[in-house]
DNA sequence: TGGATTTGTCGGTTTAAGCCGACATAATGT
DNA sequence: ACATTATGTCGGCTTAAACCGACAAATCCA
């Protein structure tokens, strides 16, 4: 992790929803009325980690948040979250013309 | 990252929910029609971490998927995915007896 | 088929994530 | 207030994530 800037200084809506998250997995932990000590040993994580994902920390692994979700029961809403039938625009643009890989070569309108 | 058997060894449920998630934002952006570059130069990633994360590598950092969905425009969904409105369970326990024993969390002035 | 493009992988480097132990601080409840 | 508990923080250590350049394999389209 060195020099691309995603990791040092992600979009505004990117922070703002892994904040989210992170409070909103918080709340659900304390709803259940367990320690952060107790998630992290049940998934097998350091207690810091935990508590570093229910801050919204971005450079954390995609497991660790994963892994409170599922300990929540709430991992399948992961696995549906970039759900292909729900995505709006994906759909339309897939019924003009999908794409399988590689990419069409574009003649000249270059235009974006 | 040593001990913890988190990042060797997740859930079962936890390595499908990243790798249909991963499918599916390969798929949001086969949909699209952009290469991999491309999304990776937009979010300000490597090509690589993105195509690790489109197949579902646990130990990838969550910004880089969050700043996927993001690049798509299902970075709402990530915000909402654990809200405690929808939480059942959580509700029916925060009905009995709702725990605050938590200290305020502190901002984490970013990532370092 | 052939040529162009996309994607996966390999080697090497730098940076930091995650772990641990111990301590500091904040919140709780009696 | 006090003792207790939960959470945040510090320093050090080990491992690997993310980067880059280049190459190999897969995919696509004319």
């Amino acid at each position: 992790m060195r020099r691309g800037h995603l990791l040092s200084a992600p979009p505004y809506e990117v922070e703002t929803a892994l904040k989210r998250l992170g409070a909103d997995l918080r709340t659900a932990r304390l709803r259940r009325n367990i320690t952060l000590a107790e998630v992290a040993e049940r998934i097998g994580a350091s207690r810091e980690v935990v508590g570093e994902a229910e801050r919204g920390k971005a450079s954390t692994s995609m497991v660790v948040y994963a892994a409170l979700l599922w300990s929540y029961g709430m991992v399948e809403r992961l696995g549906a979250l970039a759900d292909p039938a729900t995505d709006g625009e994906g759909l339309r643009l897939a019924t003009l013309r999908e794409r399988r890989h590689a990419r069409t070569p574009q003649p000249l309108d270059d235009d974006f």
